[in-house]
DNA sequence: AACAAACTTTACGTTAACGTAAACTTCATA
DNA sequence: TATGAAGTTTACGTTAACGTAAAGTTTGTT
């Protein structure tokens, strides 16, 4: 029934180039597991999954996750496919990862604090040289 | 006149114990001009200072900073001994840091909602399986 | 047909942030 | 005094995430 036909296909350079990333580091996220293209010969082919995941990826990088990290969080959306067993494993996961994410969200808040401070001391120091001129 | 004198000294395995890392560690992160404890013989000392500075390395780490970059803020805090010209430099360094972090900022509200929703979806399928039994 | 552009595989090289091992010194204590 | 705990320097090893180069294939265009 739901059937995607959403048949948009993209190569590898179309999507190097809307991520701003090298070829390389697309087929080395496949090597790791992440992504699945189809091929055409011995072409890469990817659909919208592949785009949307590529996507998660980068986003997970800039939270400091790591590519195997991340793998294992694409893992959590089949769930259906898991044995209950598995289940109490991965919500353990999931909490973990929360609490980190809220670490992170404290330091961020911290850090954003600190820096505005700087820049209201960059700024001032700036101002009172200008007021020498 | 405002000269601190708490004289609270540590040692390189009070601070390893305190902060969960080795001492290797702490070793690198002075071979990297990010602590400089002074010396009795040849043994370190550390006082509030570097423990500070410790904890914002680790800080840093948690949110993907390199040591580099940690060093680079630490220098931040220097500003008075900075010449009028670097302060630009310096703003400008300050409002990227501030662009990434308010950018980290809004991928973990983003992967908080995506861990909710998850944790949702595997507790509701443990009580379907709980319901059988 | 020949050429470039875009793709492929294979494989060795690179960097940051330590880990780990070896060989040494200093100091407290049994 | 010897032995063990904690410190030191020196230096090579390790892992993740690619970079980079070589050598070949496929495809569209001239």
């Amino acid at each position: 029934m739901s059937e995607k036909l959403t048949s948009i296909k993209y190569s590898i350079s179309d999507l190097s180039k809307e991520f701003d990333i090298t070829t390389r580091s697309i087929r080395f996220y496949e090597d790791q597991g992440l992504i699945s293209p189809t091929r055409k010969g011995q072409t890469r082919i990817y659909n919208q999954r592949d785009k949307v995941r590529l996507k998660l990826i980068l986003r997970g990088k800039r939270l400091g996750f790591s590519l195997a990290e991340t793998g294992r969080l694409f893992e959590l959306y089949d769930v259906d496919k898991t044995s209950a067993k598995q289940l109490q494993s991965i919500m353990s996961l999931i909490s973990q990862k929360k609490a980190d994410l809220k670490q992170q969200f404290d330091d961020i808040n911290a850090v954003l604090i600190e820096l505005n401070d700087l820049e209201e001391n960059c700024r001032s120091i700036l101002d009172s040289l200008e007021g020498k001129k």
